[in-house]
RNA sequence: GGCCCCGUAGCUCAGCUGGAUAGAGCAACGCCCUUCUAAGGCGAAGGUCAAAGGUUCGAAUCCUUUCGGGGUCACCA
């Protein structure tokens, strides 16, 4: 309808405006619930252009639209805005389109360019938290709304299965694990603790043994006992020491935190850890099955966590993999001049032309930092899918500098495919109480918030829930598909991009804007139909349309824009908000207007359809989300 | 300190490629179940869109400055 409008305008501009106009004058709003019409015509912009008060304008292009478009019935001008009134056939024939499409505004698959969503990627050292929920059901989501675009998405995550923080959990469990009866270390069997968190549970072993060391040298240092350390050690001790006189307290912290940092690095806790690494890299046997046989356990817990959260990949990489990779693509960068070399043998970038700092690619010992693995693993996903156009990123936008950094470094190297990569950055979650932070125990666990929700939907629904006749494995499946759908709804519907507040007791809501809300009018819809014994899939007519019937069908019509906007936006929360806004529309239309009861079989047969295609809609819309939508509830 | 992001109702968020009187949900108040699932609907209340300048016929939206909050500036990831 607006493009046939800007088509018409345009082609009859020289009659109209005596000039040929440009496209972009001619601009649609949603017209004002307060004023009669469908659409709103902008005038000002064609205010100048005839030399007339906007009124008259208006006019003048309503009648000639009224005259050449049988779908326009009337038009009213009111202060600068032209509002059209369009025939209700014209919104049956749109609502007869829709009805038995079965992907309802859903792109043909596979009929645009592949793209690799990275999303997860989390270290194998802690088990997965809040954070994790929202990257996860971010990544999965909008893997699914490109799908929807027409693209073809390999979905993926690079498992950070590599480095000094693996080694540290492995060194604690050899060295603080207690032994069984039987002589055995704790293992997930022996324990029956999911495999991360036991993995996890050492890491936080090792960093109180390793606090608890660096104190005790501390304590040494200030009681004037340095034997056995470098006197360089000592000097740089009693310069810190010095520094803190008279200073702030802000300025005394951070000295604190440098004298912390310089026991740390003396303590034989890390030097273990750093041996072991080096062992690690040398493949000693011994360190690598360790390192092997821990990392399977956290996987085995990662894939329970995965499960439950209703994400999948289509392929991993492990970072274990592709570090040496990037190595080989750095020096051979460093060949075509691209880096250089200092003098500590250190190869770094200079990205200082482009408004950034100088970038470290490895280190002066020859090894490989973060930036060496992603630049590794990003060529090799190219190579391994040679029709990939880009990669997207789902991390934290803390790492903004990071991806520019990258992304600029991939380009500087000649890869064509760099510009199409992106960033998907988004917000950190903050708790009412404040940050998570691991250190102060705030951190959310991402196992405990979903068994939480599933626990407060299971007492909410057997309270007030239509369970008649449900086995206890369907009910089961109803508690858990509620509980979350609340807790992704809750986490995408706000802008990805935003730094969001996450407040447990309103994670767990059913009223308002849930996600609950938007299941429960999918389970009404269904139990409307299944009462009528009308499959509502006929084509339908009415001479007359209601207001809300009308403005439940310019939702719909909306729908296949909507998906362009969030795959465009790569943004959950535009379907989300757009899904809410038909809900309560529908919403709106089922309290005041009859419909099993309607006499007139016609108008009834016609709300059935309607009310079959938004239940359809909420289906598609919160399957871009993860979603799923009950038949009951 | 340099760079980046954010500031809209008591709270949580929409709106931001400039367009009519800035919208929802929650909380609080008043209604509506002998019509189909009340996990619902209706009504009323709630705002100097952080502040000040500027551009424009028109600014929450664009530009500048200030204030407030966060992130980042590692041979960590």
């Amino acid at each position: 309808m607006e493009s046939t409008i800007k088509e018409l305008l345009v082609a009859n501009s020289n009659e109209l405006f005596g000039l040929q106009i440009d496209a972009n004058l001619v601009q649609f709003q949603k017209t004002r619930k307060e004023v009669e019409g469908d659409l709103t015509l902008v005038i000002f912009p064609f205010v100048k252009l005839l030399r007339c008060a906007p009124q008259e304008a208006g006019e003048k292009i309503g009648r000639f639209l009224v005259d050449k478009m049988p779908e326009i019935e009337r038009f009213e001008v009111v202060s600068g805005f032209l509002n059209l009134s369009i025939s209700a056939d014209f919104w049956i024939a749109q609502l007869n389109a829709m009805t038995g499409v079965k992907n309802y505004g859903y792109a043909e698959a596979n009929s645009k360019s592949t793209v690799m969503v990275e999303y997860s990627s989390p270290n194998t050292n802690k088990p997965l938290h809040l954070g994790h929920l929202r990257n996860n059901f971010l990544g999965y989501s909008v893997s699914e709304i490109l799908k929807a675009n027409g693209h073809k998405v390999v979905k993926t995550q690079v498992i950070n299965d590599r480095g000094i923080h693996i080694c540290k959990s492995m060194l604690a469990w050899e060295k603080f694990s207690p032994l069984n009866e039987k002589g055995e270390r704790e293992t997930p069997e022996n324990t029956g603790l999911k495999g991360d968190k036991l993995v996890g549970k050492y890491y936080v072993e090792f960093d109180k043994h390793f606090n608890a060391e660096a104190k005790a040298i501390i304590a040494d240092w200030e009681a004037g006992k340095f034997d056995g350390f470098d006197p360089e050690i000592k000097a740089e001790f009693e310069r810190l020491t010095e520094a803190k006189a008279g200073k702030d307290e802000k300025a005394v912290k951070g000295l604190d935190d440098k004298i912390k940092d310089l026991a740390k690095n003396q303590t034989s806790l890390l030097q273990e850890a750093k041996d072991m690494l080096v062992k690690w890299e040398a493949r000693d046997p011994q360190v690598y099955l360790l390192w092997t046989t821990m990392n399977n356990w956290v996987y085995a817990g990662f894939e329970v966590t995965y499960k439950a959260m209703g994400v999948d990949f289509d392929t991993l990489y492990y970072e274990s993999e592709t570090f040496l990779l990037g190595k080989d693509i750095v020096l051979d960068g460093l060949q075509k001049g691209i880096f250089f070399r200092k003098d500590d043998g250190s190869v770094w970038i200079d990205l200082t032309a482009d408004g950034l700092d100088e970038k470290l690619v490895l280190r002066s010992d020859g090894t490989a930092v973060y930036m060496t693995q992603d630049i590794g693993t990003a060529v090799d996903r190219f190579k391994d899918y040679p029709d990939l156009s880009s990669i997207i990123y789902t991390v934290g936008n803390e790492q903004d500098y990071h991806f520019k950094v990258l992304f600029l470094i991939l380009e500087k190297m000649g890869f064509s495919w760099a510009k199409h990569c992106a960033h998907l950055s988004y917000g950190m979650v903050d708790l009412p109480t404040g940050k998570m932070k691991s250190r102060e125990g705030t951190v959310v666990d991402a196992d405990d918030l979903m068994a939480d929700v599933v626990a407060a939907a299971t007492e909410m629904t057997q309270e007030r829930g239509h369970l008649e006749g449900m086995s206890d494995d369907e009910k089961n499946k109803l508690f858990n598909l509620i509980g979350m759908g609340g807790l992704k709804y809750y986490l995408l519907k706000v802008d990805p991009k935003k730094r969001m507040m996450f407040n447990p007791e309103e994670s767990i809501e059913l009223n308002g804007n849930t996600g609950p809300f938007i299941q429960y009018a999918h389970a009404r819809i269904k139990s409307l139909l299944t009462k009528s014994g009308s499959a509502a899939n006929s084509t339908v007519s009415a001479s007359v349309l209601q207001e809300v019937e009308k403005d439940i069908i310019k939702l719909l019509v909306e729908f296949p824009s909507i998906i362009a906007e969030a795959g465009r936006d790569q943004s959950p929360a535009v379907i989300a908000n757009f899904t809410f806004e038909l809900v309560k529309a529908y919403n709106h239309f089922y309290q005041s207007v009859p419909i099993l009861i309607e006499q007139d079989e016609n108008l009834k047969e016609m709300r059935l359809v309607l009310s079959a295609n938004v239940a359809k809609v909420i289906d598609l819309a919160m399957r871009l989300l993860g979603i799923q939508v009950p038949e009951r509830m």
